[in-house]
DNA sequence: TTGTACGCGTTATCAG
DNA sequence: CTGATAACGCGTACAA
């Protein structure tokens, strides 16, 4: 039978509507037996609850949503999978819901509550430079994993991530260390005002500390229209500073692009890391994978997945406020860098 | 204001909760000043309609929903952008689901239609052995995409892919041709029942043309349990493989794989291509971007995307019958495959 | 412990 | 063209 309601098994049954219900949702003021039959009518009747009734009736749904914008980014599938066993551990569901590029995070956001109505949200990527209000609209606990923000404003969400800044510190300090003077840079567009920014800024920083003048001419941006973080786009980008070659390491602010640099530097037939060294960020698998393996910030993933669920759930219960946690990243020294050579390219 | 419903704004407009209604589903039959100004308060008031209580009363959604099990196949992505965009094309949307690993996706897929009403399926990944009981239960159009269904009974749904089977003897040939007689290979669990068998006998079609006796010790399986075709378990293969290096090549099922398998190769010492020659499938853009670039069979995407939609958009509207329908791969011939070396490794 | 009846926010029907 | 009203399927007070 096709469309079948909770009517029909209750007629099925002999039994009322309600203790249907009570017998789906585990609820205790029903009798055992009643129960067992209930529930095993409903297994061979492969009868399925219609969810839009139930979420309508519901104030509540004992579950999280998580947005996740940027699909093909292969750094988050480790993040949801990390999100997804916590929720399972509080007996939480984990609603994930994509938001596609152009989109505005925040409008499909207010849309999930609205159909779904979980306790609590977690956003993955995008920028989230939003107005306050349209925030506290959404009316639930909400967590940035992995977006740090920018500025120190008391927030109206958690934030769980690196210090984008001072690990793109790190990375430029660990490449001038190498004796790297001229390192150029692949970095998100000029517009950007979150993780982007704060990269650049640690790029800029670390230069500044060393006694090294900023060069706008090593710096590739991404345009605002492209693919962000895709392997072309690093590719491309660095193509266009190898006009100049004015460089001795390169540094991408994502693994993805890294990667993409890679194949342009080894098509104009340097050596990495003995011509050029490349770096990247994030951690990514398939960084270690690669040929050379990858120099790069490998970003806590479990950790930052396990404290976001919590710092989330704590907000949930009105245990914690919103605040803004930080892990620290590790830099993970692989194939792809090395001392400068004495020749310059 | 929070939890605003339709008759708010009705209230505001002093009109009745289903002019409002029109306005919204651009119904024909209302005033164009009226749907206006109905449309500019709700606008000024950031209401939100209640999807849950939408889908309740509609019968039908004016969406297809597509299903993707296993989320970091990246290969999916650019297959999940193509049908997007076919989608809109229609003025269709699409609602995007994951389906977990461990989950049947079927069962997902019945909780799907129940709850938002698309008018269509499209399943991507996973094996889709189901009873045709269940299937039909759906009780609307499905097309598999990418999955090519083993044997050739009549089936009740869809299906676009290339042929494993041929595609997987031609990447063989290619590696005779080569003048490997010695092939490893990376495959799907022995109990795989659909992608990974075809292309198993595939490799083993091209040996026996060859009059190449099939060694079962050249072949590695993947654990049922582990991570599908991650970097990892290519990686893992290949090192198992390398205890005996009685090969000259290897050939992946997948892009991953392969990659995985490149690195446990360099681990051992061994140069590619010219110790060992290298090649994948799927044609993931990761490849092209590998050190050395990868030999792979491309799957045509944007043409099964494309073609996916099509079918499924024919089969809603009753002009076609679910039909199989097969695209060529292309051989992409790059620099981790070359002749045989002659003294063998 | 169980059943009845109402309401959740929409859309569709039908009468104006 | 518009407005009242009956569903949609479920959860849950409330009464039994």
């Amino acid at each position: 039978m096709a469309g079948m309601t909770i009517k029909d098994i209750a007629k099925k049954c002999g039994v009322g509507v309600s203790t249907v219900s009570r017998a789906m949702n585990n609820h205790p003021d029903i009798n055992q037996e009643t129960k067992d039959m209930i529930l095993r009518v409903i297994a061979e009747s492969n009868y399925i609850p219609n969810n839009s009734a139930r979420n309508l009736k519901r104030s509540d749904a004992r579950a999280i949503a998580v947005l996740v914008k940027g699909l093909g980014n292969t750094f988050f599938g480790e993040l949801v999978s990390g999100l997804e066993r916590e929720c399972e551990k509080k007996g939480y569901s984990c609603i994930l819901q994509h938001v596609e590029e152009q989109d505005n995070e925040l409008d499909v956001a207010l849309y999930v509550a609205k159909e779904k109505k979980p306790r609590g949200m977690i956003f993955l990527g995008g920028n989230f430079s939003h107005p306050r209000e349209k925030i506290q609209q959404l009316g639930i606990p909400c967590v940035l994993s992995t977006i740090c923000t920018y500025g120190d404003q008391e927030q109206s969400f958690g934030t769980v991530s690196v210090d984008d800044f001072l690990e793109s510190r790190k990375m430029t300090e660990y490449l001038l260390g190498l004796g790297h003077e001229k390192i150029a840079l692949l970095t998100a567009p000029r517009e950007d005002e979150s993780i982007g920014k704060l990269r650049l800024m640690g790029y800029q920083k670390a230069l500044e500390e060393h006694g090294i003048p900023f060069r706008e001419e090593l710096v590739a941006y991404m345009d605002a229209t492209e693919d962000r973080y895709s392997f072309a786009t690093g590719y491309r980008m660095a193509k266009k500073l190898l006009e100049k070659r004015d460089f001795t390491a390169l540094y991408a602010t994502s693994d993805t692009l890294a990667i993409g640099a890679c194949r342009a530097l080894k098509e104009a037939g340097l050596d990495i890391p003995g011509d050029c060294s490349v770096a990247g960020f994030d951690g990514m698998d398939m960084g270690a994978y690669y040929i050379p393996s990858l120099t790069t910030i490998r970003q806590p993933v479990g950790k930052i997945a396990s404290a976001s669920a919590d710092l989330l759930f704590n907000m949930i219960k009105g245990k914690e406020k919103p605040k803004k946690q930080i892990f620290e990243g590790e830099l993970l020294i692989r194939e792809s860098t090395a001392k400068r050579n004495c020749n310059p390219i």
